[in-house]
DNA sequence: AAATATTGGTAAAGCGCTTTCGCAAATTTG
DNA sequence: CAAATTTGCGAAAGCGCTTTACCAATATTT
C-alpha cells in the first residue's frame, strides 16, 4: 500500500469537490458550512492521511504556540540543575497542557547570531519565560521594552511578573524551627548578597532574631550558592571560637560543604550542631545524614509562572506571586534542651 | 524614536529601490548580484530593524531546522531526572551548535492529539532523538517506517543507529576492578532484564567470572533501578547468610538501597562488603561514604548522537557507537587481603 | 566588429493555509 | 406571496519568503 506524500488542502479539494475555502472551514470548525460537507470533507482528510502544515498556519494565523525560554545557567550544567531543572519541568508541563511548545533561546541559530528580541521576532514567540538569568546586558531590558509576554522565576526584575518561593518567610520559618528546638546560639549563613533570594532569606532571619531577645547570631555571607562556599564559610564560624548550637544555612550546596567542614573538625551534625539548608534539593534526601531544609515547591513555581504567562498572553495583566514553602525534618536538627 | 515595526522584504524592496528577488539575495548571500548593491540593501536592512519571518522561510524552504526529542519519562521527573538530563544536555549543546532547536514530541498539541509520526509531519522535523523511551506502542515503528532521521541512546531498538555506553565494558571493568582489590566472594545484583543494558553489564559480569575460576558469585535481579529494588535485593543477599564481600550493583540508584539496608544491618561498607554501583550520577559524590562507581560519560552520549543525527539529515548513513567508561575510585570500595 | 558569454537584475509562480467578501439558493417573516 | 434573512459555498487576496526562467546590458572572445 502506497502512502499518500503530504497531501494538502488542495487536494482534499480535488478529492471532495469542494473549494479549498470550504475545507479549510471544514478541518478548522469554523466559519458557515454545512454538517454533511463537513463530515465528506475530514472523511476524505483521513483517508488521505491529511496532517495541516505547521509553517503555513503559523505564517497565515500570525501565530506560532511557542514560548522561549531564557535558562542562562552559568554552572554549564544545564538541565541537570537541581533546582532550576524541576521548575523548567513544571512549566513545560503546564504550558503544554495548554497547546504550547517550548524552546531556547539562544542566541546564534543558523550562523549569524541574535539577540534575545531578535530571536523572539524571528520565531514570532508567544512570550517568555526567564528563569536563572543574571546579566546587566540590555538584552532583557529590551525585552521588556518591546512588550513581549514575559514571566520570571527570579526575583530581581522589576516590571516582570515574577513567580517565587516567599522566601522571607522562608528565612522566619528555618529560625523559628531551630528556636522552638530550644536553640539561643544561632548563626545564618547567607547567600550572596547581589542576589534577592538571599537577601529575602536574611530578612526573615533577622526578623525572627529581633523578636526574641535571647538569642545570639552571628551572619556569615558567602559569594556563591556552592558547596565550596559553605565549606570556606564554615570554616570562619569554626575558627570564630564561638560556636553556635545551630546554623540556618541559605542553600543546600552550602549546608553540604558546612556539614563536611564541621565533620572534618569533628564537630557532629545534629549532635554538637544543628544544621538547615534551603532548596530542599532532590537528592540530599540520601545524603548521610539526610538534610533537614526548607523547601521550595518548584515544580508549583513552575506550573504558576506557566499560567502567569499564558494569561499574559491571553490578554489578561497578572502581578507577581510568592510560593508558600514549607520545613522538611529530616535528621540534621535535634533538641537543644 | 519610532521603532518600526517588522519589516519585510517587500519594504526592503521599496526602500531600496530593487526588487524583492534581488533582496532576498543580497539578504541570503546568494545568486547573482553585485557587491555594492548587495551592500546598499544590507545598509537599509539594518536601518529598518529587518528581522526575517522564520515562519515564511521554513514554508517556503520546507526546512524548519528544528530536531524533535521523545523523552517519555516513566518516573514523571523530567528534566530532573539525574541521568537522561545530562545526555539531553549534551544533544541540546551539540544540536545548537550547528544551528538547530530542540523540541519536546508530545503527543497532545493544541487541542487535538497526534502520532509521534503525525507531529514530526505536522512540525517537519528534521530528525528526532529518542531517550528513555520504553513502550509496545506502534508509535516508534511508525516512525522508523516513515524513514525519518532517527539516532536513540537507548539499546533496545534495531535498525536505529544508537548511542550508549559500552555496558559489557562496564560490567568486566567493574568485576575486575572488584577483583584485583582480593575479593573472591563477588555478587552481582543486575537491573531489570528487559533493559539491553542491564543484560550487557550482566554479561561482563559473567565474561569475568568464567575467566577466573576463583570467584565465587551469586547473581539477582531487580525490577528497576531503584532504590527501593536496591534495598529488597539486598535483603535478600542478606538473609542468603552467604554473604559476599563485595557487590556489583548495576545503577547507582539500586547501590544506594543496598548499602542502606546493609547499614540497617549493621554490616558496615566497604569494611565488611564493597560495592561498587554503576552510572555516576552526579550527586552521589556526596553520598556519604561517597560512591564507588562505573561513571558512563553521559555528555558524550548525547553529543555524539546529536552528531550522528545531524549526519543523517546531510544525507550521510551511520551505524551505532560505544561511549567507553571509567571506573570512578570513591570510597565504598576497599582491598581484600 | 560580429558572435558569444557573463553579469545584474526582475517578474511571477510557488510554499500551504486563512479569511473577507460576495452571491445564489434556501428559509423565514409579515 | 413578496420581502427580508439566513445559509452554504467559492473566488481571490494575503501571510513573507525563495527560486526559476528570462531579459537587457555589459564584457569577452575570435
Amino acid at each position: 500500500m502506497k502512502m499518500k506524500q503530504k497531501a494538502n488542502i488542495y487536494e482534499l479539494a480535488r478529492a471532495s469537490g469542494f473549494s479549498v475555502s470550504t475545507v479549510s472551514k471544514a478541518l478548522n470548525h469554523t466559519g458557515r458550512i454545512s454538517e454533511a460537507t463537513r463530515q465528506k470533507i475530514l472523511k476524505i482528510a483521513s483517508e488521505l492521511n491529511y496532517i495541516p502544515s505547521y509553517h503555513a498556519k503559523a505564517l497565515s494565523l500570525n501565530k506560532s504556540w511557542i514560548i522561549g525560554i531564557i535558562y542562562s545557567d552559568n554552572l554549564g550544567i544545564g538541565f541537570s540543575h537541581p533546582h532550576f531543572s524541576v521548575i523548567l519541568e513544571g512549566f513545560k508541563q503546564e504550558v503544554e497542557k495548554e497547546g504550547y511548545e517550548i524552546t531556547f533561546i539562544n542566541r546564534n541559530m543558523g550562523n549569524r547570531s541574535m539577540t534575545y528580541l531578535e530571536f523572539c521576532q524571528y520565531r514570532q514567540l508567544e512570550g517568555v519565560f526567564i528563569v536563572n538569568y543574571y546579566s546587566l546586558s540590555k538584552q532583557v531590558p529590551q525585552l521588556i521594552e518591546s512588550g513581549i509576554p514575559l514571566v520570571s522565576a527570579d526575583a530581581g526584575f522589576d516590571h516582570i511578573p515574577t513567580v517565587t518561593s516567599n522566601d522571607v518567610l522562608g528565612g522566619v520559618l528555618a529560625t523559628q524551627y531551630l528556636y522552638n528546638l530550644g536553640h539561643r546560639k544561632i548563626d545564618h549563613l547567607a547567600g550572596p548578597s547581589y542576589t534577592i533570594s538571599a537577601q529575602h532569606r536574611k530578612k526573615g532571619f533577622m526578623q525572627v532574631v529581633s523578636e526574641h531577645q535571647d538569642i545570639i547570631s552571628h551572619i556569615y555571607e558567602a559569594n556563591n550558592y556552592s558547596i565550596e562556599d559553605g565549606y570556606q564559610q564554615a570554616l570562619k564560624i569554626i575558627e570564630s571560637n564561638d560556636l553556635p548550637t545551630a546554623i540556618f544555612v541559605a542553600g543546600d550546596w552550602m549546608a553540604l560543604g558546612v556539614i563536611q567542614a564541621l565533620k572534618e573538625h569533628h564537630i557532629s551534625v545534629p549532635e554538637d550542631i544543628s544544621v538547615i539548608g534551603y532548596d530542599d534539593l532532590e537528592f540530599l534526601k540520601y545524603s548521610q545524614p539526610a538534610l533537614t531544609t526548607v523547601s521550595q515547591n518548584k515544580l508549583e513555581i513552575g506550573k504558576r509562572a506557566a499560567q502567569y504567562l499564558i494569561q499574559q498572553i491571553n490578554g489578561e495583566t497578572v502581578s507577581s506571586l510568592n510560593v508558600d514553602v514549607e520545613i522538611i525534618e529530616r535528621d540534621t536538627c535535634q533538641k537543644r534542651l
